[in-house]
DNA sequence: GTCTTTTAGTTGGACGTCCAACTATTTTAC
DNA sequence: GTAAAATAGTTGGACGTCCAACTAAAAGAC
């Protein structure tokens, strides 16, 4: 067993650096998207490792937990796509997915026949349910931030979400 | 040209329905690995759409600039995954596309003849560059955060990462 | 000094994301 | 009312990430 990170923040040094060569301007902002990049990667491994073992990745996960809060258990692709900000493509692939294990089914849409519904089955409840306890239990309840930290970076970052567009 | 955003935001409607359904110990981590991987994905897009022009990814930026910051302009494959924590199939891929556009070269390693050097070519280093000024000048520099939420960003994450052993 | 284990890199495949292009509807404009 | 524009989904392709399996070489164990 190797241990393959570095011994310093690659990060620290980066700002280092840009500082160095008269980029001090925008070196905080390099830190914080740099960061933003680092912190994602590991957040989705922790995620995605408790979902592996239960056949799904976070991306379906969301896909599911929008059905389960949606009452009727059914939306229409575009308004998923809308809610997790992905493009069409990428709700398309997610369904296709889901429905090939039997948690989605795709249905008409009542009243507008270029739209298409998802339903959400049985099936894909439980294993939504599931889903949720091991993910509160392993990971959103010891996330790795203090409650302090956790309180702090959801603010930044609605205001980072907010100024960029994202509702 | 249509808003597809959403009107509220989900994450703080999620952070509702999670402490609704009982889980409210757990909703703060939710919340906050959530918005990192929304936030997360808007920087991207911001960066990527200011390296397409010039024809690289922000994955070949990040290399680029491992081997402009090495001094010597090489570099092993390995302490490039290590330094930028990805796998070394991710590595092979970025120094493949950037070795087709002539921006690194693989040179045999002098002393170890499993491994490969990574160098850095002229013209790799003017793209660089090149990058480097239009992402201080378009992102960096005003990243969508003010200076004291990108300083808090920073804290906040490092601490997070230092927790997860990313460095 | 062998034999075993670890390390470096590659290939092939899975998955999510995006974009461009396309079909089928629905909505808007006039 | 009909023509033009917008919308919903799909397909095919590019790209980055990971994992499993593999080859070659170096390091450790005895």
């Amino acid at each position: 067993m190797t241990d393959t990170s570095p011994s310093f923040d690659p990060i620290a040094e980066a700002t280092r650096l840009w500082g160095e060569h008269g980029w001090a301007e925008s070196a905080g902002g390099m830190a914080a998207l740099t960061s933003l990049m680092r912190a994602h990667q590991l957040a989705l491994s922790l995620v995605e490792s408790v979902l592996k073992p239960l056949g799904i990745t976070f991306a379906r996960y969301e896909v599911l937990m929008l059905l389960v809060f949606s009452q009727r258990g059914t939306l229409p692709m575009s308004v998923i796509g809308s809610r997790l900000q992905v493009h069409a493509t990428s709700v398309t692939n997610a369904v296709d997915r889901l429905e090939r294990a039997d948690l989605v089914r795709r249905l008409p849409h009542p009243s507008d026949r270029r739209a298409t519904l998802v339903e959400i089955t049985d099936s894909g409840r439980r294993l939504a349910d599931d889903a949720t306890d091991r993910l509160n239990a392993e990971v959103f309840s010891q996330p790795g931030l203090s409650p302090r930290d956790a309180r702090g970076l959801v603010e930044i970052l609605t205001r980072f979400r907010q100024d960029a567009g994202d509702f």
